[in-house]
DNA sequence: CCGATTACATACCGATCGGTATGTGGTGTC
DNA sequence: GACACCACATACCGATCGGTATGTAATCGG
């Protein structure tokens, strides 16, 4: 029982290990031994817990980026009883964004981009997070409609795609540029869109 | 002087295979094997005319995705009398994506997110070319702006960066989810976005 | 208290990587 | 026509990769 919680707790190492590495240069380049080398765990910890690299990356989507997918994004829209004006602001959310985030990209879009073209299964994990986003904006789109606060005639499904895709890419170029000041140039530049979605 | 023609021509052949490996499995994840196993080409050709591999992915930036992109974004731009009209039928374009550039990404785009945080080389190379293609975006702005297309109160070099962004975004996005559909759906977002830069 | 199983650590494997040293046929030069 | 050099081809190298076989201490069920 006690060592079951120990089990997981180092698991849950490997697994935080794991997202820092891939984070930091990619699924591909990532290397099981560097994953380890901080942790003072070895492969026998890793390949005890998950069957291959490509499992435990899976797991890293599944896990870590997809906790801090519903973290950060779905649940505050989902719990926001004025969708509009929490769309409006989590885009404008200046520090959110830290240092790190920006050097070193989005995690979900690094992957997607690496991934995506190489490995199905990969894609697929990716997908459905991306999915989970899109329609946690695509609802709070939708309520927002239905309040009022929306226009008519904007595609609430396309709206969201767009926020996704813009967002992903906003941070794309802040990464490459490493400039705070462009990824909050950038993100403005999708507020004023989202804004041209309200009345008025 | 034949010899000379002969030698840059195999060089441009190890380039244009270097380019279709790093499209398809990014910079690191090439193999410089594979890259010459389609051409006939041994490593001896390849190290004849790059002092290494990196030297070759930074020569794919410069000569082929560059050359692409002043062909495609910069020069149609930059030659159009209006520039509003240019910037708007350009991101409608719709036969101009190919089912192969949906499915392996935006080169540029692919080799930001790969190649940013990991080489200083790679990403100065990089936003070099981002910045070329920011500023033909500026520039049509900018002038459809003096000829009274586009409000005044538009920040062209914002908007532009924004455009960027966006672009790349939403070929990021379609790239992952595989569909061209998507794909048209979130570039006509942007296309509204471009609009609303417009007077009226 | 005692086997059995879990949860790792250690040592090692073949494969593949980028890169190099050397060989060689053709080409230009004088 | 001898010689130098260019433009590759061939064979090979150490390093690193993901993965595995084995050993072992800790923990579990009975």
């Amino acid at each position: 029982m006690d060592s079951n919680r120990q089990s997981d707790l180092t698991r849950q190492r490997v697994l935080e290990a794991g997202f820092k590495e891939i984070h930091r240069h990619g699924f591909q380049a990532a290397s099981v031994c560097d994953i380890l080398a901080d942790t003072g765990l070895t492969k026998g910890a890793l390949y005890h817990h998950f069957p291959s690299k490509k499992e435990l990356g899976l797991a890293v989507i599944d896990e870590m980026i997809g906790a801090g997918l519903r973290e950060r994004f779905i649940r505050p829209l989902r719990d926001s009883e004025r969708p509009a004006q929490a769309l409006v602001e989590l885009i404008g959310n200046k520090q959110e964004q830290s240092e790190e985030y920006i050097q070193l990209g989005c995690p979900l879009n690094n992957l997607m981009q690496e991934m995506s073209p190489v490995d199905e299964d990969f894609r697929n994990r990716l997908n459905r997070l991306l999915n989970q986003w899109q329609s946690a904006f695509e609802d709070a789109l939708r309520r927002a409609q239905v309040a009022g606060e929306v226009r008519e005639d904007v595609d609430c499904h396309a709206a969201a795609l767009f926020i996704v895709s813009a967002w992903e890419g906003c941070t794309g170029i802040a990464k490459n540029m490493q400039s705070v000041e462009s990824f909050r140039a950038c993100m403005s530049q999708l507020q004023v869109y989202v804004v041209g979605l309200l009345k008025h």
